[in-house]
DNA sequence: TGATCTAGTTACCTAAAGGAAACTGGGTCG
DNA sequence: CGACCCAGTTTCCTTTAGGTAACTAGATCA
């Protein structure tokens, strides 16, 4: 298997790192590692989410088969997003960060605290 | 356990949200989780940053205590960067995510191509 | 016939991120 | 004295991500 120079900007790794960079995509993708869910309880759940970005963010998370999109006939009709395989593997990485940032959020915040003073002195 | 709402914007887990939508943090963090590197060779490695954005995200990573800067009074004169331990901690599992996007670069990339295709059709 | 539910799309606008390139400044070499 | 190193800073400009709000569309209810 070949490794990606990830430094390289036409590396395909470093394309799919800037894409997992904005704003929506990471958090609308741990929220459907559980049971899919709906579009409009996503829009309710995901605090600050306008209808478009939703939409749009769902839309490249399908396009990268991270996530799959399904439309039921119901009345009114029922469209469900749910993980993909590949898309939970992403997933369960993106956990980790999150764990990460819960441990070690309150030394980040003292070292910008240090840092300010420092400076303010 | 404490149940945490990733989606309301005070949540720790935002800070990690915000360093992923930054462009160059996390690349700059993976390129000096090893020996310490100068600026100018930073500057050389990874392709695409400018001088002004490599300054600025250094600035930030240095505040938030994860990397620390280091002048040396040679001719002319060197500045290293060099990880800390708590940056080294981030940077692992940052690892972890760059390893996904290795191992998976190839499957994004053809689910991308079939649903490109699928919408062509 | 109009209101309401879902699940979107489109038009318009703004703030901010980021790129390009010139400029600073300290130091040494020739 | 001017030229050339490193490590930045500053200015100016463009792009684009993302927000707001209105609009589409199919179907049912009242």
């Amino acid at each position: 298997m070949m490794e990606y120079n990830v430094y390289a900007s036409a590396c395909p790794t470093r394309m799919i790192f800037d894409r997992l960079s904005d704003k929506w995509s990471l958090l609308i993708l741990h929220r459907l590692r559980g049971q899919p869910v709906r579009f409009n309880q996503l829009l309710r759940e995901i605090d600050g989410i306008s209808q478009k970005m939703l939409s749009q963010t769902l839309k490249n998370l399908e396009r990268d088969g991270l996530i799959k999109r399904e439309a039921f006939p119901t009345v009114p009709v029922t469209v469900e997003y749910s993980i993909t395989p590949l898309g939970k593997t992403l997933s369960s990485t993106v956990g980790i960060l999150i764990r990460w940032a819960q441990d070690n959020g309150d030394a980040v915040l003292a070292a910008q605290a240090e840092y300010d003073e420092r400076l303010a002195s």
